[in-house]
DNA sequence: TTCAATTTAATTGTGTACAATTTAATTACA
DNA sequence: TGTAATTAAATTGTACACAATTAAATTGAA
């Protein structure tokens, strides 16, 4: 076996687990967020929107890591299913303020339950959950 | 604060961090790839058949944890771009066997330095690199 | 003040992802 | 042997994801 076939293979990369184990995971939450009626970037809108009464998409957009050709037509979507309303600011014609419906709010409750349930799927000790993210968290802080 | 807002604070989420890094390492990837005129989940495709001479949709699947509604398009553009080569099985007809063309092959000396230019970018010491693979595995042996 | 530079969303086009279904081939078992 | 069950890809439809471009509003410097 040569060097080079030792640099890539599959089981030697850090970024494919990265790659399959996000997937797998959001396969995980599918049936808990279907109950709610959204996918797991929308629920991740919602999360901001459960913080912070109103955001602009800017806003959402460096919170999630997202840019508007995600968020606009995802926001649509949302907007159809009366989660969440946009509104153009009045101060900043530009600017899009999004904010949650009465329906999106009434999730809340919904959306408690679901990292409950998730920690309770994935078997990982509480000091393993905590490195994970610290790792994780430093790599998004460095790019 | 009550504990509704903590427990769903998107900075107390592990999946988030999982969910946006792999976005930015992947974006980190790609003009590395672009030189091969590749996608991240193409090159993972490359770096299997660099380790196996031929392999089902099925095998690539199970690598990759990708269902055939993914790599049937993904590996028709990779053979329009002329990097691999479908066959069906003549042994079972149900199969297509998938292999590199020559020109495919001839990406492997590139593509070594793709590990090497990214573990260069991302800031993380050897043992954490160990850590963060050994969890994202422990994770995907579970799912 | 004016107009060029910048900023914010939206749009366009390409490429994943994946659930659900379909099609064709193979296997298993009555 | 004949047919039901299973298997492997392909197809269909929906939803991200993102680079690149566009359009409209705002800002800033001459």
């Amino acid at each position: 076996m040569n060097v080079t076939k030792n640099i890539l293979r599959l089981s030697n990369q850090v970024c494919f687990p990265l790659y399959a184990a996000t997937r797998q995971i959001t396969k995980l939450y599918r049936p808990l967020l279907e109950k709610l009626g959204v996918t797991y970037p929308q629920y991740l809108v919602l999360l901001v929107l459960f913080e912070e009464e109103t955001v602009t998409v800017k806003e959402l957009g460096e919170k999630l890591y997202l840019d508007s050709g995600t968020l606009t037509p995802m926001l649509k979507r949302m907007e159809e299913h009366g989660l969440v309303e946009r509104r153009r600011s009045s101060v900043d014609e530009r600017v899009v303020d999004v904010s949650l419906t009465n329906k999106g709010r009434a999730i809340e409750k919904q959306a408690e339950k679901i990292p409950v349930k998730f920690s309770e799927e994935i078997l990982l000790e509480q000091d393993e959950f905590e490195e994970l993210k610290r790792l994780l968290t430093k790599i998004l802080d460095q790019v």
